[in-house]
DNA sequence: AATAAAGTTGACGTTAACGTAAAGGTAAAG
DNA sequence: CTTTACCTTTACGTTAACGTCAACTTTATT
């Protein structure tokens, strides 16, 4: 049977997402993790894991740590009244929004790439052809 | 018919792009921009206007500003030797494999932030239930 | 007992990407 | 001629996200 309440260290997270432990508690000092304590030593749970990885996720699209803070906490409702819901859904449309723009932005950046490459790649065969002569 | 020459004055791309004429200047000074100048002031082409949309999709995709000038520098593959344009090849494809993988983290956390909604519709819902009770 | 391997808390340093004056030139409008 | 509207350069300030010691404690090993 597989370990469900495995645990680790904040070494082990550096190593297994190839960031320092530096970065780790900073993003504990930003407010995005929480991990327990044995003693002085912290203690990094699945779902402190999984936040984590939800940390670089965000990086990757450029997202800030208080974005990060934000969209982590958007999992869960908990206790909202009405108007806080109201404002969640707000929050988590704008996002999707912006998530839109960046897929379409994508798109574009990816064909112009590819045009570029096209000409880099005919560059390459002009050069091969005036060998050849 | 349309004028293709037409110029733009700094705060006319400023106003346009929604962002500074400092900022205009700071990528100038980075190197991302050259515009023509009529004495001390600045001409912008279409091409600078161009150039000028590049960086601002690149800081959307989290680029940084060194990054989006290599981006926009790859277009023109020009008097490049086969070294070069080797090299120039490897870093296109190394761009595109990136924007694959924020493809992919695109695509996840849209998943996570629609699960999130319906949470949040959901509860809502609990909520307005309890009030007709 | 001594050393090594990881952990901890400060605290100052660094880079990127502008913001924010300050001080002044220029050209059209009143 | 002076006010208004843009333009310029120079330069110091600011925020985010860590990097980089320093100084120390705890645990495991030799």
């Amino acid at each position: 049977m597989e370990q469900k309440n495995k645990t680790y260290s904040i070494s082990e997270l550096a190593k297994e997402f190839d960031i320092t432990t530096r970065a780790i508690r900073f993003y504990e000092d930003k407010g995005l993790l929480n991990p327990t304590r044995k003693g002085q030593t912290r203690i990094y749970t699945p779902a402190d894991r999984t936040k984590l990885k939800l940390i670089l996720r965000g990086k990757r699209l450029g997202l800030t740590l208080d974005e990060s803070r934000d969209i982590i906490g958007m999992y869960n409702p908990g206790q909202s009244n009405e108007d806080q819901l109201n404002t969640l859904l707000a929050k988590i449309r704008e996002r999707k929004n912006y998530l839109e723009q960046q897929l379409h932005d994508i798109e574009v950046m990816m064909l112009d790439l590819q045009e570029s490459e096209n000409r880099a790649l005919e560059a390459l065969e002009a050069l091969a052809s005036k060998q050849q002569a």
